[in-house]
DNA sequence: TACATTTTGTGACAAAGTCACTTAATACAT
DNA sequence: ATGTATTAAGTGACTTTGTCACAAAATGTA
């Protein structure tokens, strides 16, 4: 159970039928998931859908040999489009999800979950649009992980993680996670763009110039 | 117009209402396309959601430098999903499509297709499946490019591309276009196999062993 | 202050991608 | 049937990226 006006980011909120956002406010769970803590009981299996309230959560595979990739971030306002395919699909998962700071959100039980999508159009359509988001998303990213350089790549995560201060807060290692490279390779490209001055490395951070 | 018969492939073909198959029916455009043939007047808009009869369709991107990488293949009884999205959402589009055997298909135009979206609910579930196929298909993809070597993504595609005399006709710049890799590359790793007795390489195919 | 933990730096080497060719196989046209 | 064009495959040299095994800083904490 969570409050209404919660729900507010969410683009259904406005043309939701009341009915359907009161199932979605009254049956869901809410939950908080701390910074840097692993989301539990989802090993192979959705136990719900979360909308995020607040927050990011991450979403990432982890290789054999121990390395991590990110699939994707889930903002205030959106859902984990995976949880819901799977929930739909009822497939295997075996994907991690951290939250990369405080959250909160609402769970939405399987079953509820597809008693929605059968109610309401509104919720429907947002779901299929934001599984169409993702679809384009990815398929970015295949792009990028083949006709990209590593310079190009990384600079394109600079140019759109930087704040209004032009500052990155980011470790090399969680940088190498999302542009799908090893924490060694982002370093030395980093120590290459100092050196052509056109940032900063600070600890954990860096500093555009 | 095409056959009513001709959809069977399709599984919503048992479900849908009647009204809404003929309409599939009856204002889609049949066209064919010829083995290597690019499907034409896809630049940047999409002027139509493709069900594809028969044949298999490639949809790839193409690279400043030349290169190309295939994002899906397209096979009978399905649609192409990014086409749908793209009437859905509207958006630029900067993929092409190539028959990779001949092919039928059933080109439903952006309007009708958004009707029949509004009107079936089965249809409806159907684009939407097929569309969370193509993001769990992709986030695959994703992984295999991070965490698989060259080798085992290429014995993966042999495997899975045999066909029932265990050969695999395909020319190795088409294998590196599935695999995210360079004909070269792809050469060489051949003729390793090769050396360790598991295969026999001919041109424009392979034999396994 | 001392010690543990996290983050970053670095050299050496391996894997994969690129470039510029060559060679081989097939198609096709006379 | 023979020569010519086209397409597919082979290869060496080199660059980029990834991996491994550490060392050195920076930060947190008892």
């Amino acid at each position: 159970m969570i409050e209404k006006k919660q729900l507010k980011k969410f683009p259904f909120y406005d043309d939701i039928d009341s009915e359907s956002l009161d199932k979605l406010v009254t049956l869901s769970v809410a939950r908080k998931l701390p910074k840097g803590q692993l989301m539990m009981g989802d090993n192979g299996r959705c136990n719900g859908v979360p909308f995020l309230l607040s927050g990011t959560l991450r979403l990432f595979r982890v290789a054999e040999n121990g390395r991590e990739i990110n699939v994707y971030n889930v903002h205030e306002g959106e859902i984990c489009v995976l949880a819901a395919i799977c929930t739909l699909a009822d497939f295997e998962y075996d994907y991690s999800t951290q939250a990369k700071e405080d959250c909160e959100m609402a769970v939405l039980p399987p079953e509820t979950f597809r008693q929605l999508m059968n109610e309401s159009e509104v919720f429907k359509n947002y779901i299929f649009t934001a599984m169409a988001d993702k679809l384009v998303a990815s398929m970015r990213a295949i792009e990028m992980l083949n006709f990209s350089s590593i310079e190009d790549r990384l600079s394109d995560y600079l140019y759109y993680n930087a704040d209004e201060n032009n500052t990155i807060t980011a470790t090399h290692e969680m940088m190498a996670r999302d542009i799908g490279s090893s924490r060694e390779v982002v370093s030395r490209q980093l120590k290459k763009f100092e050196k052509q001055g056109l940032l900063e490395i600070k600890r954990g951070k860096v500093q555009l110039k």
